[in-house]
DNA sequence: CTAGTTATGTATCGAACGGTATGAAACTAG
DNA sequence: CTAGTTTCATACCGTTCGATACATAACTAG
C-alpha cells in the first residue's frame, strides 16, 4: 500500500547545503528563504523532511560534529596528551579558516542569543559540553599528566583556546596568522607538560 | 530662534539601556521593539536621537569599549608584560561573567553574520583590531620580552585566550570555573616569560 | 500674544519573517 | 485501470521586522 511520489532531492545533500548556510550566516542570520534557495527544496518539502528551522539546525549541527568537526573526536585517540592537544588546536585552525568558514558553527551558534534562538543556542551549548566532557575524560585517564594539573581545568583551557581561534577566524584572521598563534599556544600551554615522557 | 520641546529622556542613560540589550541579546537578536521598550523611548525619538539600528549599535559599542571594556586599555599601562597579560585575562573573566553578561559584546557581535548585519559585524571587527593593535604596540616597546617571542603573535595569542574566555562565558561557564582556567592559562602562557625579570 | 522649532505619541508603511493550506503530480499495490 | 499514499509547487496565513508620516505638545525668541 505504501509508495508515494519519490523525493526530488537527496536529503543528505540538502542537509549539507543547510549546514553550509548556517555556518556562513549563523542561525539568526539565516532565513527559510536562504535555506530553501541553497537546498533546492521547496518550503513545504523542507518542513516535511526536517521539521522546522530549529530541528533542521539541530540536524545540521549533528552533521557538523560528525563531518567537519570529526577531527576533534579523532584527536582524543592520540597516544599522548601533548599530541591530543596539538591535534585539537591545529585542527581548529584548519577548520575555522576553511572554505566554508570562516569560523566554527558551534561557536557561532552560542552567540545566537535572541529570544527566538534559545533552542539553537542550547543545542550548540549541549554539543560543546559533550565535546569538552570527552576531552576531560581523555585527560582523566591519561598517565602522562603532571599530578598538579587538574584534567578538568586543562580540558577547559584547551577548549578555551580553540574557541578563541574560532573567534579570531571569524574576525578575519588568516590561516597562516592563526597557525603562528597555534604554534605559540602549543609551546606555552604545553610548556608544563613538555618534560613528561610519553606513557608506556 | 532655537529651543523646541525638550527631550523626555536622557540620551546617555538610554544608550546604556541599549547597550545592555545588545549585550544580552546580540545585534541580530535585538529588535527595535526590544530597544524602545528597554530605553523608554518612542521609535521616532530613537531614530531622531541615534540614527538607525546600525548607528545605535555603533554608539553602544563605543560606550562598551570606554565603559565596561575600559579595563583592557588600562591594562596596557601595567609595568610588565606579565602584569599586562594578567590584567587582560583576569579582566576578561570578570567582564564576561558579570551581571550584564554572560559574554562579551564585541565577541558576540563578530558572530552576527547574517546579510543585514554586515555593518555591525564590521564595527565589532574594527574595534577588536584596534584593541589588538594597541596590545601589539605595548609588547613591541616592551624590554622584557624574550627575543624569540614575536610581539605580534603574542598579542594575538593573548587576544585569542580572552576571546575563548568570552565564548566559554557565553556557554554558561561560571566565574569561578573561568578563574581556574585563567589561572592555568597564565601559568602556562606566561611560562616562557617567567624567568624574565621586570625592566628597570 | 504669535512664529518658529524640536520632540512626542499614534498609527502605519512595505517587506520579510516562520510556517501552512490546498490541490495537482508521481509513485505503489491490487 | 483504480485506490491509496507521499511529495511537489503555488499561493497564502498572521506576525513582526526596520523605518516613517502626521498631527500634536512643549519649548524659545521676539
Amino acid at each position: 500500500m505504501p509508495g508515494g511520489r519519490p523525493r526530488a532531492f537527496d536529503a543528505d545533500i540538502a542537509l549539507d547545503r543547510a549546514l553550509e548556510v548556517f555556518w556562513r550566516q549563523g542561525y539568526e542570520g539565516t532565513s527559510l528563504s536562504d535555506l530553501t534557495a541553497a537546498m533546492g527544496v521547496n518550503r513545504p518539502s523542507l518542513y516535511a523532511a526536517f521539521g522546522n528551522k530549529e530541528e533542521l539546525f539541530a540536524k545540521a549541527l549533528d552533521r557538523y560534529v560528525s563531518g567537519p568537526g570529526a577531527f576533534a573526536a579523532e584527536a582524543l585517540t592520540a597516544p599522548t596528551v601533548r599530541e591530543v592537544v596539538r591535534r585539537l588546536v591545529e585542527g581548529a585552525v584548519e577548520l575555522t579558516t576553511g572554505a566554508n568558514g570562516p569560523g566554527c558553527l558551534s561557536v557561532n551558534s552560542v552567540h545566537a542569543c535572541g529570544p527566538d534562538s534559545a533552542a539553537a543556542r542550547e543545542a550548540a551549548i549541549a554539543c560543546r559540553r559533550a565535546g569538552e566532557a570527552a576531552l576531560r575524560r581523555r585527560f582523566e585517564q591519561a598517565p602522562d599528566l603532571p599530578p598538579d594539573c587538574d584534567p578538568t581545568v586543562l580540558a577547559r583551557l584547551v577548549h578555551t583556546v580553540t574557541d578563541g581561534i574560532a573567534v579570531q577566524a571569524a574576525s578575519g584572521r588568516t590561516r597562516e596568522e592563526l597557525r603562528q598563534v597555534a604554534d605559540l599556544a602549543l609551546r606555552t600551554v604545553l610548556g608544563e607538560l613538555k618534560d613528561i615522557p610519553e606513557p608506556a
